[in-house]
RNA sequence: GCCCCCAUCGUCUAGUGGACCAGGACGCAGCCCUUUCAAGGCUACGACCGGGGUUCGAAUCCCCGUGGGGGCACCA
């Protein structure tokens, strides 16, 4: 396949989301698949809408995805540039192209006036409300009198009234339309600004885009860019339409509500949420992709392996309702496919941030101790924050085993420390035998044992293994905090 | 209202006329492992929207319904 140069054409309107981050991937993985760009653009044509930042999250968000584009505004390239209103002449000239090819035609009509006649023609309950073509029928010669005299007006493209449009989608084949549902698009605005309509397809002609990526929601102006692309005399790319998002129950558009509710789960649609939350690149990614892509087994996949499979002639057509659950479980399992280098010092801020004093050796000690229980990165300060505090206090009532009272526990817990104080260190290949054989000749369970030692110990019902924390706090603090235990359970 | 798109387990999907009493993944349930929680292993449950065609044969092709989604701006 010949390299393809695909883009994301984002207008910086509000917050980047999932849905703009999967096309942005399908988008990469075509480019690095063939060999070719990946190119990030700036669709900033609707000053009104403008959100000052947005552009800075979209690009921060492709970066700790790690699907950095090639070309961008910040990143430069040959072909810029790429941001839309640091190219308002060239729209210009487009489409003074088409007006003077006959294919557009300057309107002059006023936004009340356009209001009116929409009132009317839903009044009349016409098949299709569209523009009356006032203007189209002026003589050419007028309206560019009325243009040069400096009058406010749009460029509006002339649809045929007659005929059908065929457009051809590469997951939907032909999509064939009858020009009478279409309209007079505008293509100019009177500020002088393009709208989508000019602008993406002459960007997408002059940056000698391949391949179009864009959501199913084009569909109906596909036709109309199919037009404009034919008007110009300009070769076509391969339009690919993926569905939209759906929220999770599979019903419904995915909307700004929903997140508000997903971030209370400790979810959220928007990218640069998602660290925060303690998810990983290579999750979040993994997921994204299969939402779209059809992959009939062995799903797990880091990058590389994305981009080695890729083929668009897997992308499916059909809406997709995102599932939280499969993200958490993605996103465990490649955190347990990190070496334990990296994964340390992944978790390391997480650590930090929760007011914890971290020493890398002793987070390094930790880190294969917990992998397997992390499901997000954050899921390491409730799993080993203890590793990381001086003291630890146990609530008096976990510390009493089940089955037990205070006054056993704490025959127990003493019985232990002895145990205990008695070995040279407490290496969990020393500290484990004897603590066996001593469950052994109590007739107690390991369970009852285990459990009076772990609250003891770590604070918490829920730990690491044992003998292996034990071994990282470290002997003396081990029996400091026995003895602690004892004194708690004697006071019961 | 009109136009467009989509339609396989609850969800994401494999399937391109016979290899399918439909495969995988998430979730769910059970079992095994086990000092807690996980991870891991095994098993179970679970779908071709409905109706007509075409064909020797249809999840796969066509038509009509139905359901879902999207769009009807001087927004993208």
């Amino acid at each position: 396949m010949k390299p393809a140069r695909t883009r994301i054409a984002p207008s910086p309107t509000g917050r980047f989301h999932l849905g703009g981050a999967r096309t942005a991937l399908f988008d990469y993985l075509l480019a690095r698949k063939t060999g070719g760009q990946f190119i990030l653009r700036f669709e900033d044509t609707d000053r009104k809408r403008f959100v000052p930042g947005s552009e800075e999250e979209i690009i921060r968000s492709l970066d700790w995805l790690g699907i950095t584009p090639d070309e961008s505004p910040v990143h430069g390239g040959k072909y810029g540039p790429y941001r839309q209103t640091e190219r308002r002449e060239i729209y210009q000239r487009y489409a003074g192209i088409l007006v003077e090819k006959g294919s557009a035609y300057p309107c002059f009509c006023t936004p009340e006036r356009l209001d009116q006649m929409r009132r009317e023609q839903e009044a009349r309950k016409v098949e299709r409300v569209r523009y009356d073509g006032l203007c189209r029928r002026l003589d050419p010669e007028e309206a560019a009198r009325r243009v040069a005299a400096g009058e406010r007006h749009v460029i509006r493209f002339k649809m045929p009234y007659e005929g059908t449009t065929t457009a051809h989608d590469h997951l939907r084949g032909d999509i064939v339309t009858e020009n009478k549902y279409l309209d007079d698009y505008v293509l100019l605005k009177s500020d002088g600004l393009p709208t989508y309509h000019l602008s993406a397809m002459a960007d997408d002609h002059d940056m000698e885009i391949t391949h179009v990526i864009r959501t199913a929601e084009w569909l109906p102006t596909f036709p109309l860019h199919v037009q404009i692309i034919r008007a110009f005399g300009w070769e076509e790319p391969v339009w690919i339409h993926p569905s939209i998002f759906l929220k999770p129950s599979g019903k419904g558009k995915m909307s700004k509500r929903d997140d508000a509710a997903a971030i209370k789960d400790g979810y959220s649609i928007f990218v640069d949420d998602l660290q925060g939350l303690g998810y990983i690149p290579e999750g979040v990614l993994n997921w994204m992709a299969l939402m779209g892509w059809g992959v009939a087994e062995d799903d797990v996949m880091t990058l590389d392996e994305m981009i080695a499979r890729f083929s668009i002639d897997n992308l499916t057509p059909s809406p997709a309702g995102i599932n939280f659950q499969k993200l958490d479980h993605f996103n465990g399992t490649h955190i347990r496919l990190l070496a334990t280098e990296d994964l340390a010092r992944r978790l390391k801020p997480y650590l930090t941030g929760a007011g914890l004093a971290v020493d890398n050796d002793t987070l390094l000690k930790v880190t294969p101790l917990i992998r397997e229980r992390l499901v997000t990165l954050d899921d390491c300060i409730p799993f080993a924050g203890f590793f990381f505090k001086d003291g630890v206090e146990p609530s008096p009532e976990e510390l009493v085993a089940k089955g037990l009272d205070a006054q056993q526990s704490a025959d127990i817990a003493h019985k232990a420390y002895d145990i205990l104080a008695s070995l040279p260190t407490l290496s969990h290949q020393v500290a484990e035998p004897p603590m066996r054989e001593f469950v052994e000749r109590s007739g107690l369970s390991a369970n009852q044992v285990f459990g009076i030692l772990r609250v003891a110990v770590t604070g918490q019902k829920v730990s690491p293994p044992l003998f292996e924390s034990m071994e990282v706090i470290g002997r003396e603090k081990v029996l400091e905090r026995l003895q602690r235990a004892v004194e708690l359970l004697k006071k019961m």
